[in-house]
DNA sequence: TATTGTTATACTCTATAACTATA
DNA sequence: TATAGTTATAGAGTATAACAATA
């Protein structure tokens, strides 16, 4: 059970969390469930799957990236037909990227890869350790957000 | 208080943790507490700080990056005068790598700046989700090291 | 005049391959 | 022959600045 009260001297575990979060990012660029794809260009699919679609400029936004990255990597994913682009409605500027057949069942591979990942991983920690990582990953979501 | 069960359905969290991993990761690389580091190089340090000494293969496989990557950061390092090289007492082909005492104080200085990012972040999450990411904090690095 | 998205360009970080020195 | 570290080079990913089209 951690310690829960908020002390001066959190400093310890802001270290600790940013020095956890960019070693562990440097691996998941390695350990890539599909080899063709960046990590960010993953998260934007994963993004549109949950949105349903979204501008590049939104896409952005939630990335963190900027809107020139943005066009670059919409640029690939619909040269490789994973997402199309539509124009929008009431704004002639802007435009809609919106996932694809092919994007929905490639997210469904990565899935299965993926637990195939965690299994080993689960294997390893003990049972307290994936809970807190299962309750600590939304927060970092949020955390990403903020 | 999070579920503790594993399910067979754990994809979800893997999904947003790795999102939010990477997410997070990219945001910290704009918040740099100094603005000459780049994250990987801090993190030299802050492993520095916790072993006093190490060599640049050492180093590598703690960061995860390979051995030139090492020889550039430390290179960087020593020009900025944040480590010092010694020669290996036993094998003349390694090298020893220690913190300054100008990096000791930077990284105090960092602590300082490190506080006030997170007394805005506190002031933003609630009590628990913080008490979440310090518990997830070192099972974070303990995934990096696997 | 402000905003959305794009093009052109450059920079940062890291990797791979080939090399040197030592074990 | 194997290992630690370096040098040279290339690639991936992102940013900034300048631009075009639309609001």
């Amino acid at each position: 059970m951690p310690d829960l009260s908020r002390t001066p001297d959190d400093t310890a575990a802001v270290n600790a969390l940013r020095s956890g979060v960019m070693r562990l990012s440097r691996r998941l660029k390695h350990q890539r469930v599909d080899e063709s794809l960046s990590p960010t260009e993953m998260s934007v699919l994963g993004t549109l799957a949950r949105c349903g679609s979204a501008t590049p400029g939104e896409l952005a936004r939630k990335e963190h990236v900027q809107p020139p990255s943005m066009t670059r990597i919409v640029a690939l994913l619909e040269s490789k037909g994973l997402v199309g682009l539509e124009p929008h409605p009431e704004d002639r500027r802007q435009k809609v990227v919106r996932q694809t057949e092919l994007a929905e069942a490639m997210l469904e591979e990565s899935r299965r890869k993926r637990n195939a990942w965690l299994a080993e991983l689960a294997g390893r920690l003990d049972e307290d350790e994936w809970a807190t990582l299962r309750a600590a990953a939304p927060v970092l979501e949020k955390l990403a957000h903020m």
